[in-house]
DNA sequence: CGACAATTTGATCTGTCTCAACTATGGTGG
DNA sequence: CCACCATAGTTGAGACAGATCAAATTGTCG
């Protein structure tokens, strides 16, 4: 698959999109950069003049907090576009590092605007990316203020379920996260040791079924309500009346 | 002070701006209402068709999470737009309810997109308001994710305050934060309890003083570090060329 | 004044953290 | 090709931050 035709899909899980706005993305410039794992791609307290698209891999915005604190804000995967806020906030409030080797596009916000003045369609669809980027934020808030351990790794797990599989990236098997459980923890607000240990009950409940990073749904439904998950807040077009 | 000053001098703590977007604001017709104490201004699950603006008073977005229990994700106060992203996405996913009696105006989504296409300037500043709406999403992730309960409810009165003194709402004697300790602790996720006992030794520490919902700061620099608070994320118009 | 809501206090319990060791696992260089 | 090393996962024991339950006290407002 193409790297537009990630782009594509990413942004036709949120409208459909015509052939005048797939041809108008096709030709954006796109300057690709490979990163090691663990490598910053856009780091804390910078000042970005390109949005960046994840091509390959997967990524995770962060911020550092006192004490060498690390929380992890959202995960991303091929077709993310994780930093469309810099297009009109200078300066960047936390980083993005890559979980995997990635692939990661950038595209300068000149020709973006210059693209979406002219599309407003895909000025449409942008301004929801950024929509339903708050909105899962709104959810983390939830999960992480009122929910316990296990509500909250559950949570993450049919977050990334559903989310990989509205991009086909999920096989019959299961789906691939490949995040350390130090990772899973800062992004649950939790210690490595207890992501192990609720895991380990994960497991043996039959809720998940994990062969390394390779991960697959035990029983949605059983998961689903141990996470107390809804899928509303992703906003995912689902009928064609919402598109 | 007038309605249509509260909106304005909201949207210049963002960016300034000009006569005739200042013009245009005043021309866009606006319902009132108004709601007693812990009204639903908005409710989770329902589909709005206009935008609201607080007038008067405070208001929080919630979520319920199962057994009852509820998070607080964001508070507003007079001149704030809670619910901006409902101009792009039909289907709350959020309520909003009043922690004390407001007053709030209604504008359809109808005339603000009528608005906002003649505007170009406007246009941008509610694209940047959103943005920071989700700058403070991911700021209060953090805090939930990876700070102590001190942390947290230090960090609350930080943001607090400087948003409130960014509109001239905090006087020198202090500002009024009218949550009770129960609503305080659905936003710090926390039990009543310890919100009490740990604003009992804020007070006693002298990093703030309450009379009432009445707080002033008792010693900016030490609540601030105690926070670990950093005023970036609120990405508020500060100098001229940020304008 | 009475009543209801909010705050405060005390006692106990528990989920999660911390520290520390041990065991895979996979990659690298000799 | 194997020995080694680093990284991730696992286990155990103990400590602690914050929750829960229950009661007393202090507003505050009709």
């Amino acid at each position: 698959m193409q790297d537009y035709d990630r782009i594509i899909r990413r942004l036709e899980t949120i409208s459909k999109l015509g052939d005048s706005e797939k041809e108008a993305l096709r030709a954006l410039p796109m300057r690709r950069k490979a990163f090691a794992e663990n490598a910053d791609i856009i780091s804390e307290d910078s000042r970005a003049t390109e949005c960046c698209v994840i091509l390959d891999g997967m990524a995770a915005r962060y911020k550092h907090v006192a004490k060498g604190r690390r929380s992890i804000l959202s995960i991303h995967f091929a077709g993310d576009l994780p930093d469309l806020q810099g297009l009109h906030l200078a300066h960047m409030d936390h980083g993005i590092s890559a979980l995997t080797p990635v692939r990661v596009g950038f595209i300068s916000h000149e020709t973006i605007k210059a693209t979406i003045a002219t599309h407003q369609q895909l000025e449409n669809v942008l301004m929801r990316y950024a929509l339903i980027d708050a909105s899962i934020f709104r959810q983390w808030i939830a999960n992480l203020s009122r929910r316990t351990a296990l509500e909250r790794i559950a949570h993450i797990f049919c977050e990334v379920y559903v989310r990989m599989s509205a991009l086909g990236l999920s096989a019959p098997d299961g789906f691939r996260l490949p995040m350390t459980q130090a990772e899973l923890g800062d992004a649950a607000g939790l210690s490595p040791v207890h992501v192990n240990r609720v895991m380990q009950r994960m497991r043996k409940d039959g809720l998940i079924i994990s062969r390394g990073d390779l991960h697959a749904v035990g029983d949605w439904d059983r998961l689903s309500n141990a996470a107390d998950f809804d899928e509303n807040y992703l906003h995912l077009r689902r009928d064609p009346i919402a598109a």
